[in-house]
DNA sequence: ACCTGAACACCGTTCAAGT
DNA sequence: ACCTGAACACCGTTCAAGT
């Protein structure tokens, strides 16, 4: 019984029967012993699933495939393959959202997206910079995921959909003047669109705080 | 039993107790009812977890304060309003990031924002930025709000500060580099910071999908 | 239609006792 | 030090039976 054999045996649970599926009871079970026995490698299951998360970062290729293109160009394709393969796990994304990871997989992930941040940008803005597309890549495959997931999710859409009809020029007029466009969009579309709109913003837009605090 | 008395139910043990404890099971006591009864009225937790959220945000004072000063800058108000109202219940926020909210309250937000949108893009930028802007603030909201009330918090930022001071400059040249600028700012600031960063870049990138599709 | 008791099928975590 | 059985204190949801 090791760390990494808990790992390992949560990441086979997750990718055979899901998230949900992860618990201490089942993997104790997995690993022929008693649920108690984990708390000697684990210190609580948000712990855990920090170190599920980063295996599963550890195995994503973060190497350049386009070196051709701009820095731009290229975070978008580093960041979108993030999304990807979070969104396989929507709910290893929500945990990251609440705990702050820190391990290797992570790490390099930081180091990739700086190295081409600093590119474009100066280093007070990619320092902050490189937090905020990684919170917001990990949220939209929270989001994205869960849609994709989840059987409720098209009532969901549905209810929202109704909403919109619902909306009178009179009660809303900004609604009702946009309508279904506030829908429009595939998911990726919009989620590429969303990292331009997050590094033209960084370019565009100085730190406010003040430079000798640093 | 009502629904509105079983959201009124949830909103008191969420003020008193916090989200973990408004469970099906709880609340059926507060209301002197066994937890099937509440069925009747909301499909599961998600849905209740929903009513709640909208019924909060109808609470949220979305009216202008500073009618003088420039769409950014309101728009920065507001969504800072809705951010420190949303990071008193992280939980919520959390949930809100995964079940699409569309009731009456958010719709009220929407229109706002919307509004402020309007002033300094067009139509079709407005209608994805309204989406994108709202997303950041539920997601940050989750994020402070969890990291402000949790008492692992301080834990986790210990292991985030041991691993940035572990980095050398051979393993990871660009994070070494930046050092503990990476952790800067209180937290208002970079959300703050964020917001320019998004609205400057909703103002900066078009749409990069076939305007014939709407 | 609305309400309920009881059950089904689970959880995370702790702790005293063992090896 | 590591491991465990058993317990503590809970969960969400369903369903047959009642009113």
């Amino acid at each position: 019984l090791t760390r990494e054999g808990i790992v390992a045996a949560a990441l086979a649970v997750l990718r055979s029967e899901g998230l949900e599926r992860v618990t201490m009871r089942r993997l104790a079970q997995e690993l022929d012993t008693g649920p108690a026995s984990l708390y000697v490698y684990v210190r609580n299951t948000a712990d855990l699933r920090a170190y599920m998360l980063d295996e599963l970062l550890m195995g994503l290729d973060v190497t350049d495939t386009t070196p051709e293109r701009d820095w731009r160009a290229q975070l978008v394709v580093l960041l979108t393959s993030y999304v990807r393969a979070l969104a396989e796990h929507p709910g290893l994304a929500l945990s990251a959202l609440v705990t702050r990871p820190s391990g290797p997989g992570y790490l390099n992930l930081v180091e990739r997206v700086l190295a081409l941040l600093s590119q474009g940008v100066d280093a007070r803005r990619a320092a902050w910079g490189v937090d905020l597309l990684l919170h917001h890549a990990t949220s939209t495959a929270a989001e994205q995921g869960t849609w994709a997931h989840s059987p409720e999710a098209d009532a969901d859409e549905d209810r929202v959909l109704a909403a919109l009809r619902a909306v009178t020029p009179e009660t809303y007029p900004h609604i009702a003047a946009l309508g279904m466009d506030l829908m429009s969009g595939e998911g990726l579309d919009r989620v590429v669109w969303a990292f331009h709109v997050l590094l033209n913003g960084i370019a565009g837009t100085e730190r406010t705080d003040d430079p000798a605090a640093d």
